[in-house]
DNA sequence: CATTTTGTTCATTTTTTCTTGAACAAACAT
DNA sequence: ATGTTTGTTCAAGAAAAAATGAACAAAATG
């Protein structure tokens, strides 16, 4: 078996001989470019959306070369891009048989895309959200004068309020998309 | 009345002289730093988070070149953030009878920052996320190779559905913040 | 174990975004 | 009208964020 791996080069993939490896049809670069927007849109760097977009229009696996050679863009920005996106689950890797490479495949349930965002980029900024509040507790309770700490109560219960209804708005939001999302089994 | 309102000078407010009007304390440093963090997490400049944390902690409506001393920003900042808030329909301008400059008070009712926020922002997107949608299933139409149109139409299908259950999903983000939004009337 | 392949890290450069302040305009007052 | 107050705009500078690529590490190969 090792043999017969061996004989196969790596430069001549066996099956998809006509396929586009090396160039972007035009649908693909307008896929791309919307999703390079709707990155920077929620704040992410558009190389990452840039990545995503390109996995999103193919079906088999690509690697890091073939990415960073389809979009122009350099190995920093690739390996960081990747890491990023597996962090959001919005990429997988997928291991191929006889190939050495990390060969990557994007996430297309929007169930799994919202709330692996969630996790990773509301979730933190709630956490840290909480501890300020507490930390703005202790100032409201420590200022000398009455009328401001008295405004420094109300308004620390507003925003505690605020965190609480946040708080409860998530799930939901996870739970919605899930609801109608036809393809959220595998 | 014009007589008598030229006799009360604007640098000795009357009723307010224990009022703070030209320090911070700290409870309400935090809190525009707190909003300043916030502000930048959604994408929005330091500035705008800084002037919306200020409104936020008064009662009194504020004068643009009192957020300019208090927060030493800049003229050009102040007026264009204080734009931005009042488009994010985050902050209301007041008029205080006598005054000649114009005046700003925060709105704090989470629903309707939400909504503000959600209109600005997002609903844009969602325009022209449709006239994308229409431009790619062109593109994909226009598309020889077989095997890649076809590819193409189930992503421009994906992307479709996508496009429908976020659009479902904001009605209802406003729906759930107002629903227990306890501070709704005004 | 030397070599090649693959992937990560990080200092530097590039690009993008934000802030500043001076020039301008509009409204008001005298 | 003339001067003053108030607010906006925008070119230039400052700051922040992202991309690059060379140096490094880790793993597989022969």
């Amino acid at each position: 078996m090792s043999i017969l791996l061996r004989m196969i080069p790596y430069s001549l993939p066996s099956s998809d001989f006509a396929q586009e490896k090396h160039s972007l049809s035009s649908w693909e670069t307008a896929v791309i470019d919307l999703f390079l927007n709707a990155a920077t849109s929620v704040g992410l760097p558009k190389s990452v959306g840039q990545i995503y977009g390109l996995l999103f229009c193919r079906d088999e696996p690509l690697a890091m070369d073939e990415i960073m050679e389809l979009l122009s863009v350099s190995k920093g920005s690739a390996s960081q891009g990747l890491r990023s996106l597996r962090q959001l689950g919005a990429v997988k890797s997928q291991f191929l048989p006889g190939q050495r490479k990390e060969h990557f495949v994007a996430e297309i349930r929007l169930r799994k895309l919202v709330s692996g965002f969630l996790k990773e980029q509301t979730e933190p900024h709630l956490e840290k959200g909480k501890a300020r509040l507490n930390h703005l507790q202790e100032l409201v309770d420590a200022t000398e004068d009455r009328n401001s700490a008295e405004r420094g109560r109300k308004r620390t219960n507003v925003l505690a309020s605020w965190h609480r209804q946040v708080g409860k708005l998530l799930p939901l939001v996870k739970l919605i998309v899930g609801k109608t999302d036809r393809s959220n089994k595998r």
